[in-house]
RNA sequence: GCGGCAAUAGCUCAGUUGGUAGAGCACGACCUUGCCAAGGUCGGGGUCGCGAGUUCGAGUCUCGUUUGCCGCUCCA
């Protein structure tokens, strides 16, 4: 997965064109961490809007939330991320290869069983036709050692784990001889924690402290208001929960620019459902949401989804929304089918009942959830990655263009009298004050006309008014496309109407 | 977290055996031109990622460190 040329071209033109900085930069930085300057901000706002317009508008059974990213301590073990989020690793210092040592020593508990079976084998070999496997199993001395064997290993496995003794996980790796596949030997290091949940303490540490942690998700925000928001709302299943919002994780790795961050944000729906119909909903917001991409035209060829075949521990189904990234598919949304596992959970810790009582068939049920789940950053990514375009023109120049859907574009409209004089500069002022309430305007009248048109290009500015002689004597302007560069002359009374309409997110939404 | 490579102006990069920091583009002012990045004049901007060391002298050599990339590793 090389990070080619054109990917750090683009790289490049972000920060040179105020999308994305990394952070603290005058700093040394901070790894994995970027900023989103005066361009990138426009950006990844209207790509929000895009979102959340098409869940609440759209959708009359979705509404949304904003939860705070401190939340209480014990969701995050009935989540499941204390536990799912803690890995033990160790590394071989021969071959430098990292490993996870529960891992390892549940390789080692498979080994047990092999040899088991081998020993069956040869049994059933020895015996031919008479061959009674239960009465070999229950008498057999061998058998009965590495069954012991293996019991005994599981439980002090299962104990320290438990106990999340490190020191003891190593010395079983070094009891059982475990050796690295890579390099053969057993030099291994101490087994260390990756948390990969930030912690803070909330509370003076004079009179004592809460440890909490950072959200390594925004769902479980709407989780643990899915009583309050059912209850107010009135809202009857099946029906969604809607937020946008920061989520962090310590990763070990992070890297490929916004696609793996330390601090990212997601928009996440949850979408709460009858028990049994997970099925026919999951499949209804794979297509609803691949619907929701391909609706900024960039082609039904550069996405494609890629179904789990190993589930999380709380789905029963899940697929990803893979887009044509330079650096090949990557993942830019997830949807899920969560079953009841995260109610569930939360009534078992919480001890609050999380029932559904259904009006209709006056059967009471914990809902099950259908999730989706997708990263803004990777989204903003993917949209910057689909439109950048080094175009060679026909007198051999290149011209660096962005191609973003018009509604997603950071400016909408650039003003530019042609020249610095004749009243011409008046005019273009007089047209953006009138303008400047509908659309995001840029004003510009520095350097030549042509330049003027590649810096907008460059952002990706849709349309270009040039405000020329013609302009004070007859009030036409010329209005130029992005894509084709081509030029038609307006009105300067009609502009208003005819950009409205193309720069719209509206426009996108009624295609869905 | 391990190993390899890299870091010089806003961007792309040059910088000779160690000897006073450069180019193009970009940026600012003024003049000129006026429809697709290329006119003229002048100007601003760098303790060469950071910190030590060797040396009379370090952008250049050595060590450490930070950040990035590549390969592992990890990834709800």
């Amino acid at each position: 997965m090389a990070l080619d040329d054109v990917f750090k071209r683009i790289v490049a033109h972000c920060k040179e064109y105020g999308f994305v900085f990394p952070s603290s930069e005058i700093y040394d930085g901070l790894g994995a961490v970027y900023d989103y300057g005066q361009m990138g901000v426009e950006l990844k706002n209207n790509i929000k809007d895009y979102w959340w317009q098409s869940m609440i508008l759209l959708h009359e059974n979705i509404v949304g939330i904003d939860s705070a990213i401190f939340m209480h301590p014990e969701i995050w073990k009935a989540s499941g991320h204390v536990d799912a989020f803690n890995d033990p690793l160790i590394d071989n210092r021969d071959s430098k290869k990292r490993y996870r040592a529960d891992v390892l020593i549940e390789d080692q508990l498979t080994k047990y069983d092999n040899r088991i079976e081998k020993e069956i084998a040869k049994a059933k070999k020895r015996f031919g036709d008479s061959f009674d496997r239960e009465q070999f199993v229950s008498t057999s001395p061998r058998i009965a050692e590495l069954v012991s064997k293996k019991e005994s290993l599981n439980e002090r496995f299962k104990n320290a784990l438990n106990t999340n003794n490190l020191t003891e996980l190593k010395q079983i790796i070094l009891d059982e001889e475990v050796v690295c596949p890579i390099s053969g030997t057993r030099n291994w290091t101490e087994v260390r924690q990756f948390n990969l949940m930030f912690s803070t303490e909330i509370g003076s540490t004079s009179d004592g402290s809460m440890k909490i942690y950072l959200r390594p998700e925004t769902a479980q925000g709407i989780f643990v208001n899915y009583l309050n928001v059912q209850k107010t709302g009135r809202m009857k299943i099946p029906f969604g929960i809607a937020q946008i919002g920061k989520a962090f994780r310590n990763e070990i790795v992070a890297r490929q620019f916004l696609f793996r961050m330390r601090e990212f944000e997601q928009m996440e729906m949850q979408f709460f459902i009858k028990p049994g119909t997970e099925m026919e909903w999951f499949n209804t917001w794979k297509d609803l949401r691949m619907k929701w991409h391909q609706a900024l035209g960039f082609g039904a060829e550069n996405y494609r989804f890629h179904d789990h075949d190993k589930l999380a521990h709380y789905a029963n189904a899940a697929t990803d929304i893979e887009f044509l990234m330079p650096f090949g598919f990557k993942e830019v949304e997830g949807i899920h089918s969560r079953t009841g596992f995260d109610l569930s959970q939360h009534e078992k810790f919480s001890g609050k009942s999380i029932k559904y009582f259904d009006p209709e068939t006056k059967e009471s049920y914990t809902p099950y959830v259908v999730e989706t789940s997708i990263g803004v950053d990777r989204m903003f990514l993917s949209v910057i990655c689909a439109s950048f375009e080094e175009q060679i023109l026909e007198n051999g120049v290149t011209r660096t263009v962005l191609h973003l859907p018009a509604a997603l574009t950071p400016v909408k409209l650039a003003i530019l009298p042609l020249v610095k004089k004749d009243g011409l500069p008046e005019l273009a002022r007089k047209i953006q004050n009138d303008l400047k309430f509908e659309f995001n305007c840029q004003y510009d009248e520095k350097d030549s006309i042509g330049k003027r048109y590649r810096r907008q290009d460059a952002i990706g500015t849709p349309y270009c008014v040039t405000i020329d002689h013609k302009s004070t004597e007859n009030g036409t302007v010329t209005l130029r496309d992005r894509d084709t560069m081509l030029q038609e002359r307006v009105s300067i009374s009609e502009l208003k109407n005819i950009i409205a309409d193309k720069v719209s997110i509206t426009t996108i939404l009624k295609t869905l």
